[in-house]
DNA sequence: CCATCTAGTGAACAACTGTTCACAGTGTGG
DNA sequence: CCACACTGTGAACAGTTGTTCACTAGATGG
């Protein structure tokens, strides 16, 4: 019946405690179920588009049972959110362990987010589709992430030579559009990934131009102290 | 029934021949209808949960008259690719129109970018959301036609002092980071309309900073022969 | 061991869906 | 003027939907 994934329970989330009955531990077990079931239909169909029978069958329960642990599909939505950007953070730390020769730091990171959205294609394509979806709790939660996520991320930057000492609203903006581009990137690849794999390094190559040309703003850019 | 739109039928399209029979400005007529309530509806749903009963509900007809014009849902999509394309390119000639004191170039192509977003909410939230659609048609549509848009600004990039002269592929990836920029930013005017119109100067601001950002870019540019 | 709590069940509800159909009214072209 | 072509109708079809309900089986904790 899942057409597209092979190993569906191999997610991390939802640390059972040690100590945990048998009665919570089999909550938790369907609970994951759900979230596993709705992430696989989420791939050709949008989350206001998702049926509550519809998730309930993939993750092989009785309808009824979606209400014990969630009242209504917007709320399996933001559990989703909360999945996919830790997910997203471990990006990051995949890329801050990648040694960085600041030569290399271009290409290195763009091959950290290529391998890192082939291994978690349904949470970066659900990151890029619900940014604009019509359930507004889970847009707006998804954008104060992203938002979350770009100052985290202009933290970092703060340690690159050029832009260090950079007041901090011009480095959330270079954060920002950044991001925009990781974004931006990630929905070219999903694009590829299931179209066009032959293309893929056309998209790397194009990526990586792009952090060039961002990268030589930076040595021209006359931070202002306009406010933010 | 439909609760945000003023004035439905003030659209231009659909130009109805001189010497078109009565028979076929009737037909048009419904065909609009169905057209402006699938747009209404889209306000707040995503295309694919679009239902045939709702769109001809919205426009006033029976369920059944939506097939003498459409097949399937996607082709209603298509033809509103088209027409929110054909938008965005009255978008383009306006800024053409603008008269281009170059300093200005970039507040005066916000200000243009802005009031064409107001004044055109459902087209920009269509293309904006519909770019990730599951639609697979619709999905490709869109990114052709952006795709295109990006040549067609290249060449007018091509106009300006800095980056006349580069080669093209180098004119259209710039260009293509402005409309990526663009689209980005049509999202965020949309948010801020409808959730905090009082914070619509900030977004200006930092698109303008953004633009600025990408501009300094091009004097430190050297274009590079690498293939495309 | 027993009373209690609870995750999951399956049946039932009205409401809605896409699609088909024969049909009616009416411009159109000869 | 007439026969045809065609747009829109309303009824009908089988399917699906979200949600509620009384229920059961079994773990939990005293």
């Amino acid at each position: 019946m899942s057409r597209h994934r092979s190993s569906r329970s191999s997610h991390t989330g939802e640390r059972t405690r040690e100590h945990d009955g048998v009665r919570t531990v089999d909550k938790s077990r369907t609970r994951r179920a759900l979230l596993d079931g709705a992430l696989d239909l989420l791939r050709d169909r949008s989350l206001d588009n998702l049926g509550i029978r519809e998730v309930t069958r993939a993750a092989g329960v009785a309808p009824a049972a979606f209400y014990r642990h969630f009242q209504r599909i917007d709320d399996l939505g933001l559990v989703l959110v909360e999945e996919a950007f830790a997910t997203l953070r471990g990006l990051m730390r995949e890329a801050r362990e990648d040694a960085q020769d600041p030569d290399r730091i271009i290409t290195s990171s763009v091959t950290v987010l290529v391998d890192h959205v082939r291994a978690h294609q349904d949470h970066y394509r659900f990151i890029a589709r619900e940014q604009m979806s019509p359930i507004v709790s889970v847009k707006l939660a998804i954008r104060r992430e992203l938002r979350l996520f770009a100052t985290e991320l202009a933290t970092d930057l703060a340690r690159l030579p050029g832009v260090d000492r950079w007041p901090t609203p011009d480095l959330v903006m270079l954060a920002e559009m950044i991001v925009a581009l990781m974004v931006d990137t990630s929905r070219r690849l999903l694009d590829v990934f299931e179209e066009a794999p032959e293309r893929e390094a056309e998209v790397v190559a194009d990526v990586e131009r792009r952090l060039r040309f961002l990268a030589l703003g930076t040595t021209a850019w006359t931070p202002r102290t306009t406010a933010r």
